[in-house]
DNA sequence: TGTCCGCCTTGATGCATGTCAACCGAAGTG
DNA sequence: CACTTCGGTTGACATGCATCAAGGCGGACA
């Protein structure tokens, strides 16, 4: 199960509301054509599980609306969030049926199914196609290691501006402040950030009072200065990340 | 950057010490000569970097002999390990020529190196070959998300004995106690876990006085009972990982 | 042989974060 | 309207790990 970024800014398929950038961006008509003889469209509401831990999965998915989650979780129900996926990523994972990670609905969601197989086909007669998701995946791997880093040695403040950050450089419109609803609850932060719910709410609270971000109830996070913010995250580089 | 294994059981790449399963099992004549042609060797002694954070990556290569680590590291000093490189792992990253981590030999290494162009080239040539690397960058991508659980929701215990039943598993020869060296000082071993030296050594006393492992010197662990051990690591299923 | 220098271990102490518990406000429901 | 539920906040307290500091062991080297 990979987070792969499918966005594409060209039309080229022109009747899906996912933009395949990458799946597309280089597809010959008939490809194009066979990709969309095998989507179908379904639809999970908040909190429900897409896939158990563990479970068969006879499907390759993009996102097209909402927001899903990836976790894996230990025998005494610890849990630790490996995955935030949002729209034009991608569920699914060629070459195996076997799904190593929960995913469950964060807000509602919507998905563009292709079938597993058809898709594998369509991988191994497309060159370019499986180039392409060779490079995503590695930016796949780069996220995650650059998790890896916050998860081993940020603090607990550090871990907090450093999603909001992500959020908020997602969401971003261009004017200040910059406003981002939080699509996750405190305790999807929290098991994204190896943190308690309360770990979290207490830092988000800091943050508010030393002025480095305000809020708009306890869901939409507004943010005058990103420079500083991310100052807050520890971040030396840009620090792009999740997917 | 990734570590991708590339061993191969089969003799399909008979000249090279390196054993590619994944690019040389599919592997036709002619594109087996032409890797041939593109590799070369070149050898780091411990401690020495291969190639710094961010600077230039002109090849692709897979680890011959030693060990190798790849960090991730703040502004401030703190460091991050984010992979672990054991031979066959495999380093360098198509499509993209800058180095995201740091890659220092943990022991005396040798690398078998592809010119980073050419290596391309072939790649985009053969399609099995990055349908192939696909499959192997995906299970990277497991690979990682294992240890954010581990950075993020293991007990300092739980992170020694995960990595302890690791490289013994590695090092398994069948026959009890298993023993393995330790390829790594402390210092690299508590940079894996997002530890400190000092809790890394106390729990590896803990193990010791618990009977679970036992020692001979600082660096050669045994183990009577595997099992034992991964109960420690608060593994559910298998654990496979690292690298 | 003695000295130095990594690497590792052990101890004392402090602090960041987890844990437990109470409470708040909003939304849903009878 | 009362009641419940759910997500979030805040407080008091506990503890696991980091920090700071000292010392041990073995190998390199004069």
């Amino acid at each position: 199960m990979t987070a792969i970024d499918l966005t594409l800014a060209t039309p080229a398929c022109r009747g899906c509301p996912i933009r395949h950038r990458a799946v597309c961006a280089t597809c010959e008509p008939s490809e194009l054509s066979r990709l969309e003889g095998m989507k179908s469209y379904r639809s999970w509401s908040a909190g429900q599980t897409i896939v158990m831990e563990g479970a068969e999965l006879d499907f390759a998915a993009s996102i097209v609306t909402g927001c899903a989650t990836l976790t894996r979780s230990m025998e005494d129900g610890r849990v630790q969030m490996v995955g935030l996926l949002m729209p034009s990523d991608f569920i699914g994972r060629p070459g195996r049926a076997q799904a190593p990670y929960e995913v469950v609905a964060a807000t509602d969601v919507t998905l563009c199914m292709f079938d597993r197989l058809g898709f594998e086909r369509l991988l191994a007669e497309t060159p370019h196609l499986s180039t392409r998701l060779l490079e995503m995946s590695l930016d796949e791997i780069d996220a995650a290691r650059e998790w890896m880093l916050l998860l081993g040695r940020k603090t607990a403040r550090e871990k907090v501006a450093t999603l909001l950050s992500i959020i908020l450089r997602r969401a971003a419109t261009g004017k200040t402040p910059l406003r981002a609803e939080l699509p996750i609850t405190r305790e999807a932060m929290a098991s994204y950030l190896g943190l308690t719910i309360e770990t979290v709410s207490r830092q988000m609270t800091l943050l508010r009072k030393d002025g480095v971000i305000s809020m708009a109830g306890a869901r939409t996070v507004l943010c005058d200065d990103l420079a500083a913010l991310m100052a807050e995250a520890g971040d030396d580089a840009d620090g792009d990340v999740i997917s």
